[in-house]
DNA sequence: TCAAAAGTGTTGGCTGTACACCCATGG
DNA sequence: CCATGGGTGTACAGCCAACACTTTTGA
């Protein structure tokens, strides 16, 4: 089957940035390309829009298909379109970043990958294309965005401990953040209730919270 | 003359939101449609990327084509695809947005048009294709960004009085501003410097400044 | 009883906001 | 001399940052 057109078009991908936080990290999810060009370099997932699909929907496919999840936090990050980033033909790609909480973390590879793996935001390997432009993008943005928004909530399962919440935070950040102070600006914001249960664990038990209005990303101050 | 491809690819557009300031109001340009679809509407400037452009340069290009202006703070907006966007076929959006100084105002008439025009961002007439939602976008963008970067000092020619920044900032922001805090806080970003010379008028003369780094647009506080 | 994480208030400094009068010029 | 916009300082309030000890549980 081809395709023919009386004037030019280009091929339109997303691309994805999936982050979660793992192991105490910030890490993101990369596929093993496992064609040309780039064979066997790791590479963000990402694939061709459809004629009939809207980005959003293109690109919440690819992540679907990848992790096996919906419902995921997912937002367009970027549209990168130099003419020579991919080798064989004109390809424009938006980026989209998306944030995966770590209980949901279940990963089987995808079939047109040979590998999948999780690798730390701050160490990753060399990737195809310009994917590494893309990734510093998205963590500017991911970064900025703990800053004046709830963000940082949809790393979290549906209840969790304000310790939790905290240690996203010094995760994402990279730095250590004031326990008082924390609690007393993150329960400020009025975004999140207790449910009244307690988590267990071999120390005093943390009382459990959850999101007033779970998935929403609120823009704060 | 025809293009073919093995698989589909998509129409690719940048359109443009151009802001000025203009009879002391937030204004953007406007051009009315010369071929259907949406023939005698009007709608953002803007036209098809070509397959070895980049797409800031599209943009730039039709920025120029509209205005006769280089060097103009343009910045990618976002991506806008829905597949019913454009009755013709399926065709995607990069879109941009770009502020030019009242100083340099001064309009011709594309080839492609039929007629251009400057329209108050408050009052537009009704848009062909999503050019509502994207001006919408940009001006949501425009009025965040004035809070946390130094993007208001694009509309101003090279020097300008303190009056004149404040006179921005009250249109776009919709609301008074007082002038001793005004003054004091823009001073304190330590981004402008005086030149030495006034600005003469029917009373006062005003110092005139100008940016010490003209051009660039810095992430404040 | 010990280790590990949860939980809890106060203070001082700084930043942001409110507010009113005199000045320099051209007409 | 009058109209017009230019230019200037202070005081109070609210917010943010620094800081350390007690509690509860499981092992």
């Amino acid at each position: 089957m081809t395709y023919t057109y009386t004037y030019p078009h280009l091929a339109v991908t997303t691309d994805i940035v999936i982050f979660t936080i793992r192991d105490e990290r910030l890490q993101l999810l990369l596929i093993k390309r496992g064609l040309a060009p780039f064979q066997g370099s790791w590479a963000l997932p990402g694939g061709f829009v459809n004629p009939e699909e809207a980005l959003d929907a293109c690109a919440r496919r690819e992540l679907e298909e990848e992790t096996g999840l919906a419902d995921i936090f997912l937002e367009q990050l970027y549209t990168f379109g130099r003419p020579d980033r991919d080798p064989r033909e004109r390809v424009i790609t938006v980026a989209y970043y998306a944030l995966i909480p770590s209980n949901k973390l279940a990963l089987y590879a995808a079939s047109d990958a040979e590998a999948v793996g999780w690798f730390d935001a701050e160490a990753l390997p060399v990737l195809a294309f310009d994917h590494k432009e893309i990734v510093t993008v998205a963590l500017e943005r991911l970064r900025a965005k703990l800053d004046y928004s709830t963000l940082a909530f949809q790393f979290l399962p549906d209840t969790f401990t304000l310790s939790d919440l905290q240690r996203v935070y010094e995760i994402i950040l990279g730095e250590a953040i004031d326990k008082r102070n924390f609690r007393k600006w993150v329960l400020a914001l009025d975004q999140i209730e207790e449910t009244g249960a307690l988590r267990q664990g071999s120390h005093r038990p943390a009382k459990l919270y959850r999101m007033k209005e779970p998935g929403s990303v609120e823009i704060i101050k």
